[in-house]
DNA sequence: GCCGTTTTCGGCCCGACTGTTTTCAGTCG
């Protein structure tokens, strides 16, 4: 019975909240929810280490969690759980998302008022039943109603980073222009390249917070003032998404940008380092164990730090670029490599990209001809392109046939003659996104797909085959020996559609025997591979590509978003095709 | 429940904010 890691983390989550509902230890909930964390950002599916005897690999998996794990794929379930179950109910956990409402209100709504969901708590809160409760006045009451209502408005948790980042573009492009602004920067899951964000929090560096208040709160598109203090100020914007802004002193950014950048893995597990030394750390400083830290600013035994690496280097460490802050093994690099270095100083970077591999025109689905889009290449400084249109069982009008393979190569030479007459060292590559069919086959004949420069296959169709079938058919398309790349592999569209459900491992491992690079696709709906399975298929030697999947030239630009992800997957750029010069990527594809 | 270059037992990140309180519990990130 194979769970997977998302179906894993979701149970121990669930059973940490129950657990805290029912006022167990918060340190044995935090253990739960530790390990359910830690089994999200394994590299490995969890079943695969349980058959090896491994699950201990994955941090935060001791004794007794690994039983656990051990009973679910065992027999399909878990008596532990199931009593959990019948012990909490479900409306009461479902209380737990209400703002406002944490374990302790939950529980206590629960026993003294019989309230078992989240529209009798309504009710309650509306009936003034909930200021009989000790330490619950109508202020309280309220602020209930006001989560539960926000609660129901809140269309989706959480917001696309490619949704997310023109928007903190605009506002911090805005608040660098305030007078006594020094820094500005968006921190959070943002900064980490999470593929989705909760919010957005901008950090602001100034000798002045109030211009930069104003500035933020006189904003277009601020639907709702959630707060607005001093130095730190919320607002709501009409799509939903939150957006804290914070100032600091500038001689304080160092640490309020660590901190506010997190994650909350990564920072306890930096905090835990600094206790050994005998310090702790905040937002503010790093101080002596035992002082009063806040109180203590402007104390002798106070540092600050106006920068991120020296305050990762006062604690002994490398510094750690923001993609690896998720406590995926990246603290015990740096403390290994120690301070003044950097962990992964060739992680990969938008300007290692030579080229896109992956962009539609109007030969198939695209917006505009193969010169418009080859010129906006060049203009973001490209050496190459490979131009893919879809092929013809693809139910994208117009897709290739054999036929319009050759007079679209046609075009493309004419292309690369002009551009090459006014002096432009870029070359338009032709290629194409062949469709899998469902059993694997490809849906050209090998003769048209050697004509290609490079040919990337990508299954659109039947993502729900089971994991056998589907895998068998991916791997059987690799084994094409004109196949150089594997288009967004999962086919997951985020906060939409999950992926197949592939045997990773097996994919991973064909991908390397046959010589094909597995996509990073950038595109913002996909992200696909995602951040763990692109730093997994690189650990087994795979090679990626790194592509926009443009349907226009302006979405070319959405590189960055596939360069993020890559990062997180800690990728260095040797493993990715299109950082190569054009003479080695078709002397690689040659030799297939 | 996990974990160990000070510990196999005794710890477990840290602070802001809110509302209800004359000192703090709960929630949040």
């Amino acid at each position: 019975m194979p769970f997977s890691n998302q179906q894993l983390a979701a149970i121990f989550n669930d059973i940490a909240d129950r657990l805290d509902i029912q006022g167990e230890i918060v340190f044995k909930v935090r253990a739960y929810r530790t390990a359910a964390e830690n089994i999200l950002n394994a590299s490995r599916p969890a079943a695969d280490l349980w058959r090896e005897g491994a699950l201990d690999q994955i941090p935060g998996i001791g004794k007794e969690i690994a039983a656990k794990v051990d009973e679910l794929m065992r027999t399909g379930r878990l008596a532990f759980y199931e009593r959990l179950r019948s012990e909490v109910p479900d409306g009461v956990v479902a209380m737990l998302r209400v703002p406002g409402v944490g374990p302790k209100r939950a529980k206590e709504f629960w026993d003294r008022l019989g309230i078992t969901d989240v529209d009798q708590l309504e009710a309650a809160a509306r009936a003034g039943k909930l200021r009989e409760l000790p330490r619950m006045g109508e202020k309280a009451e309220q602020k209930i109603l006001a989560g539960i209502e926000s609660l129901k408005r809140r269309a989706t948790g959480r917001m696309r980073l490619g949704d997310a980042l023109p928007i903190a573009q605009r506002i911090v492009s805005r608040l660098k222009d305030v007078s006594g602004v020094q820094k500005v920067e968006w921190a959070g899951s943002l900064r980490r390249g999470k593929e989705t964000i909760g919010d957005i929090d901008i950090i602001v560096a100034t000798t002045d917070p109030t211009p930069v208040m104003q500035t933020f709160l006189a904003m277009p598109g601020i639907a709702e003032v959630l707060g607005a203090g001093e130095t730190k100020s919320s607002v709501r914007l009409a799509d939903g998404l939150q957006v804290d802004v914070r100032t600091v002193e500038p001689r304080v950014w160092g640490t309020a940008l660590q901190y506010f950048t997190g994650s909350q893995l990564h920072n306890i597990k930096v905090r835990e380092i600094a206790q050994k030394k005998g310090l702790t750390l905040n937002e503010y400083a790093v101080s002596r164990l035992g002082g009063t830290p806040h109180d203590a600013i402007g104390r002798t035994d106070v540092e600050t730090f106006d920068n991120e690496p020296a305050l990762y280097a006062r604690l002994g460490m490398a510094y750690i670029p923001p993609e690896l802050r998720e406590d995926r093994g990246e603290i015990e690099k740096a403390l290994e490599l120690g301070p003044m270095r950097i962990v992964m100083p060739d992680l990969i970077d938008l300007k290692d990209m030579r080229g896109d591999l992956q962009m539609h025109t109007t030969w198939s689905d695209g917006a505009s001809d193969v010169m418009d889009i080859a010129r906006a290449a060049i203009a973001l400084g490209y050496e190459y392109i490979l131009i893919t249109d879809h092929t013809h069982s693809l139910g994208v009008a117009n897709g290739l046939t054999p036929e319009r393979v050759k007079q679209q190569r046609k075009e493309i030479d004419q292309v690369n003659a002009q551009l090459k007459k006014e002096g432009h060292k870029f070359r338009v590559l032709q290629g194409a996104e062949v469709e899998v069919k469902s059993d694997g086959a490809l849906d050209l004949p090998d003769d048209v797909l050697a004509q290609f420069d490079l040919v990337q296959a990508s299954v659109h169709t039947s993502l729900t085959q089971s994991r056998e079938k589907i895998t068998a058919r991916a791997i059987r398309a690799m084994q094409n020996p004109h196949v150089n790349i594997l288009g967004h592999p999962s086919g997951r569209l985020i906060n939409e559609r999950e992926g197949a459900d592939y045997d990773w491992e097996a994919l991973f491992r064909a991908a390397l025997e046959h010589n094909v690079a597995l996509e990073i696709n950038a595109d913002p709906l996909r992200l696909d591979l995602n951040d763990v399975l692109a730093r997994r298929a690189v650990e087994l030697g795979c090679k990626l590509s790194i592509s926009t999947d443009a349907h226009s030239p302006g979405m070319l630009n959405n590189m960055i978003l596939g360069v993020m992800v890559a990062r997180r997957a800690w990728v260095t750029p040797a493993s990715v095709i299109n950082t190569w010069p054009l003479a080695k990527l078709l002397k690689w594809a040659a030799k297939k």
